[in-house]
DNA sequence: CAACATTAAATGTATGTACATAAATTTGCA
DNA sequence: TGCAAATTTATGTACATACATTTAATGTTG
């Protein structure tokens, strides 16, 4: 469906303003959809990225400065998600030794676990971009990265 | 800065991937300028939204519903939205006296002043897609809607 | 008309976002 | 050594998101 009937506004002041409404709206959209396909593994988006990025550093820790900067949304809260996760045991917190400012985290076998039956019920594999072809998507990440231009 | 670089992962499990992640940080990276451009005026993108869809029905009411309807976020709390509003006496909220379960929101004259101190300030006139021309952002819009494709 | 369903908004609860501040530890340097 | 600065994480507060439930008013139907 075209933004303009999805949200109901037929007038644009250019297609600039509706070029970003529409990024913002179908960002949401792809968001949406990823929560609904998390929660019956009772995991929010933000915390299944930070399990993944556990697992990517698995065996080692990661501490919470190495999550952040890995996050989409730098300027969420690592520690609180991190939070969620060691409650429900799918991580673990200790403090580093060799820097006691700091926290090893690492991802649990329960939370290796979780992952990889949500990888083998399809969930991730099924990508939100799937009507794009493969010169499409190319199309879409020169043009993302060029809105992205720093003056 | 390419995404690859924006959040250090060298390497996607394919374009589809890349161009996934690229879309919703790309979202994100437009909705914080924002954000930090109402900041001085006290006001947040939601708020920020809602008072501009009040201003479109001007001197006409909006109910809840219909500020759900035009919203970008239908998932979103319009109630605690106006709240705030209401508190900055930016709108009113009066029970709609025709249908006494529907309220009717107004924005006042405040509201009006503060969205043109904004306008003239140019704050929302500069986009967000500067830097693309008006064929990228007609390719931009084609492939979003795309996206959006329902099976 | 009474009982029940529907509609409209508000409220409750858990989580996340944005940003400021605090607490603990380490580092660097006079 | 001692002490200020920097680093690392945690905490506090305000607001938003996501979704379930509640409250009140209106519609509907037997």
């Amino acid at each position: 469906m075209r933004i303009e009937d999805e949200i109901k506004q037929p007038i644009f002041r250019d297609e600039h303003q509706k070029g970003h409404i529409n990024l913002v709206y179908t960002a949401g959209w792809l968001q949406l959809r990823q929560a609904t396909a998390f929660k019956p593994y009772g995991l929010t988006l933000p915390q299944f990225n930070i399990l993944r990025i556990l697992r990517g550093q698995h065996p080692l820790p990661a501490t919470v400065a190495l999550l952040i900067d890995r996050m989409l949304d730098k300027t969420s809260n690592a520690s609180r998600i991190v939070d969620r996760l060691e409650e429900k045991q799918l991580v673990t917190r200790t403090v580093c030794p060799a820097n006691r400012r700091a926290v090893d985290i690492r991802i649990t076998a329960a939370g290796l676990d979780l992952l990889s039956r949500i990888e083998q019920d399809g969930i991730i594999d099924v990508s939100g971009l799937r009507h794009l072809s493969a010169t499409e998507v190319q199309q879409l990440n020169a043009l993302l990265d060029k809105i992205r231009t720093e003056d």
